[in-house]
DNA sequence: AGTACCACCTGACGGC
DNA sequence: TGCCGTCAGGTGGTAC
């Protein structure tokens, strides 16, 4: 579930429940879903002190513990995170705890356990660190432009590559290419098709955040819930093409999307 | 710079 | 029923 409006979704869940709450212990079920951290210095780092803030960028999470040191979060391909009182039970897969003294408590749930935990003393240092590109969500027109014109490679490597732009996924890569009329392999774009693209990247992002990312209360003119071997294109019933970029799945109408 | 693989993991699904 | 290959919304590494 990790895509740009999965992260922001779930920032906004955490603001919700999980700021200024005394933590009270951290336990970890899994040691691979840390980075660069061993639990015992995660849970010494936790323990005692309250998140005060959570950003996000791209597809990360940032929870502010103090003013140098960030808890930072990745959700991988399959993970979530649910605040829950004790007497809830915890959610399957769950890989890490974080325990409240108000009794309830944050289980990170992930199945794959591609998702990671980590620390950094300044969010900014690890954007750079990572080579991330401007966020989706907080990148102007022109930036955008630049960014993209001059470039060789498919239209959709460039979206999916979060060291060029971050935050966008398989899905709502293909999403907004759909939307903008642009087919995922394209590789020669003008400036007017990339605004285009600008506008339906803003738009179908902001969408997905409305309904908290859930893919079912997307518009039924959107793409996402036809993405499958012989879904057909929600505006006009044409076959969806069916290619891989980068390694990729990626479904497109070759009526609407061109090259 | 771009691309093609592999690896990291587990679960779901379709074919036989 | 059960085994097997393939696929899944991500990222990082390698090699050409």
């Amino acid at each position: 579930m990790p895509e740009l409006p999965e992260a922001e979704t779930l920032r906004i869940y955490l603001e919700n429940t999980s700021l200024y709450k005394i933590i009270l212990d951290l336990e970890v079920r899994d040691q691979r879903i840390l980075e660069k951290i061993s639990s015992k210095e995660l849970k010494q780092s936790l323990a005692g002190y309250q998140f005060q803030s959570v950003n996000r960028y791209g597809k990360r999470l940032f929870l502010r513990l103090r003013i140098d040191l960030w808890l930072t979060i990745h959700l991988g391909m399959s993970g979530w995170i649910r605040y829950s009182g004790i007497d809830e039970g915890e959610p399957p897969y769950t890989r890490l705890l974080i325990s409240f003294t108000n009794g309830h408590y944050l289980a990170y749930s992930d199945p794959r356990l591609f998702g990671r935990f980590g620390l950094t003393d300044d969010p900014r240092a690890l954007v750079r660190e990572k080579s991330l590109g401007p966020d989706a969500l907080n990148i102007d027109q022109q930036v955008f432009l630049e960014i993209m014109l001059g470039r060789k490679s498919a239209i959709k490597a460039r979206l999916l590559d979060q060291c060029i732009i971050a935050g966008i996924g398989n899905l709502y890569a293909d999403e907004a290419l759909f939307q903008a009329g642009i087919c995922p392999n394209a590789k020669s774009i003008d400036e007017e098709r990339l605004r285009l693209l600008f506008e339906w990247i803003q738009r179908v992002l902001k969408t997905a955040i409305s309904v908290n990312a859930n893919l079912a209360d997307l518009p039924e003119s959107y793409l996402i819930s036809h993405r499958y071997p012989g879904g057909s294109c929600p505006l006009d019933g044409t076959a969806l093409m069916r290619i891989r970029i980068g390694g990729r799945t990626s479904y497109y109408c070759p009526y609407h999307q061109k090259r």
